[in-house]
DNA sequence: TTGTACGCGTTATCAC
DNA sequence: GTGATAACGCGTACAA
């Protein structure tokens, strides 16, 4: 009982006796064709349970109607947010999604990326590993002429589309509300120094003691490699300050969970000895008994829809548009 | 500067002024080709940076290289940890993985399927969703002839090829602890009576009972439709008992957060008053102040990994293999 | 050792 | 309205 060759256009054509081209017309309701054929055609695709053979299609078309997806990792929060939205834009278009993860290796990123051009997809939406400092993929899909548009995590190039966080707007949010609660004494751990992440949120902290006239104090800004070992490192250094910071943003949720926790185990009191903000990547604060005042949210669901309409606007022009930048303003989500 | 084709066999035969066939035979090292005319044709290739074009290779071998993941969410650390492993095998033989993602409704599941039918894929993995009760799927798939291997939550049905958890051995293990710890009073929040998974799991509770002497006591388990509400009112059930259990086994990860944290707020002290055990799906137990006692492991990662190098066993069986089940005994581990 | 011819399934372009 | 033909890029039986 089971279809041993999928039924084709020709096997249609020929038990009715018409041409394949008819039978093609026909299926895409070409307006030449008779309604009486038409309707023949139909019926007879219907009883063989015709589908088109779309690598054929993809073949005659050059198109595969797929845009790849490569992210650092699929479990993270952020991204899954993200890619839930994608898929929707890329279903809306009738497009398949491919996403690889690169967990942050530069080397597996490239093979992804070589395997997305292998299968011809027509676009790729990309957020680069942490460790990415060069970007020989760029060759690679401006050779083969896939457009590609980076959210969040984008190379620092200027001639290329991306959707970015403004972080600045979330940490000045963070510093309004840690003031405006009686805090001076506030601290920041920070990423390392080199990633443009930290150099923007280290610019933003600046702004914001300055906005509220609180003096900038060296010690009160530490470096993590984002590691645990690193946290802790980081946290241990403020706590052993003299003057210990009453408030503190950290990095991101994984940096504070690290921090929070040997806060507790060194006896000091969470939300009450000191205070958190971080930026946001969704742990389970609500289940915490001790979760963080707030979080700097980055909206990772609009990126990617966003990101992924730019994407389309871009596989669907004729040329090659300029470059777009788009970003994204970060705020403020107290916890409920 | 931009390649507005990209080069094919026939461009390269032209250049050479020899056939594209020879070109072909050359490229994947056919014996029959002398050693000049291959050097000269690979050289060739490379100066006009030639890719083959996959698409045109799919249409003509009739096959993809690609696999389809259906899965009911990629966020969910057990399928992350699976799609990585999935992942590994899939790059090992190089196949490219599309992923889908049901969000436990069957018309997307549905649709997906469809999707990955008019991609043609090679072959299907699949995790299907809390709700999904007729496999309207089985169908369509059969009828194109794509194998598919079940993983983790599989269909109630005989003859299809699945990886699945013995969630009995866990149990017995909890218990075991529980007992050891000198519990006598042992509770089992449950998922949906219906659920397969609830049933393994009641009847392994049983079982974990007798052998260890315990009567079973009707009102220590509790069913949750797995919503928060759900979860609370599980919960609120069993603390609202005469006689408290001081020792619980609960569905999974997501129900143990809810009812600790209602625990919690209630005034219960957890690790004291009342113990827990879950089956894990990885919430970051580490990072909380009073995590649960241990929790019941499912190796995910195994799973995906037997998932997969089962699929492609069928993939590349010439003929269709019978039905295969393999299952992976649970294990409880406890918290460092 | 190499070239010729054909087919995979579909559709666009002519012709009738 | 419909049919014949070519073409997309590749691989391969067959011929030379």
């Amino acid at each position: 009982m089971k279809e041993s060759k999928p039924a084709t256009i020709k096997e249609i054509a020929k038990r009715l006796k018409i041409s394949p081209s008819t039978v093609s017309r026909a299926l895409n309701d070409h307006p030449s064709i008779g309604l009486v054929t038409t309707m023949r055609v139909k019926k007879m695709a219907e009883e063989l349970n015709y589908e088109p053979n779309q690598t054929a299609i993809f073949f005659k078309q050059r198109k595969t109607f797929t845009i790849g997806v490569v992210l650092p990792s699929l479990s993270e929060p952020f991204f899954s947010a993200a890619i839930s939205e994608i898929e929707n834009v890329a279903n809306d278009k009738n497009y398949t999604v491919i996403m690889g993860q690169s967990l942050d290796d530069a080397d597996r990123e490239f093979r992804i990326l070589q395997t997305l051009k292998t299968h011809r997809v027509d676009g790729v939406l990309m957020s680069i590993g942490k460790n990415t400092r060069e970007y020989p993929f760029m060759e690679l899909l401006e050779a083969a002429g896939i457009p590609v548009v980076f959210f969040d995590c984008v190379p620092d190039l200027d001639d290329i589309n991306k959707v970015v966080s403004d972080l600045e707007t979330g940490m000045l949010e963070a510093i309004d509300m840690f003031v405006s609660c009686g805090h001076r004494a506030i601290s920041l751990i920070n990423g390392p120094p080199l990633l443009p992440a930290s150099v923007e949120r280290m610019r933003a902290y600046l702004k914001g003691l300055e906005r509220a006239g609180i003096p900038f104090k060296e010690e009160y800004v530490v470096n993590t490699d984002l590691t645990t070992e690193g946290n802790e490192a980081a946290i241990s250094q403020l706590l052993a300050l003299p003057q210990r910071p009453s408030a503190v943003v950290s990095f991101n949720d994984y940096v504070a969970l690290d921090v929070m926790k040997l806060v507790r185990e060194r006896g000091v009191t969470l939300n009450q000895d000191i205070h958190f903000i971080s930026y946001a990547n969704y742990p389970l604060w609500t289940y915490m008994e001790n979760p963080p005042m707030a979080s700097i949210e980055q909206f990772p669901g609009e990126q990617g829809k966003k990101a992924a309409e730019l994407l389309f606007e871009l596989i669907d022009a004729p040329e090659r548009p300029e470059p777009v930048k788009v970003t994204f303003k970060s705020h403020l989500v107290s916890k409920a």
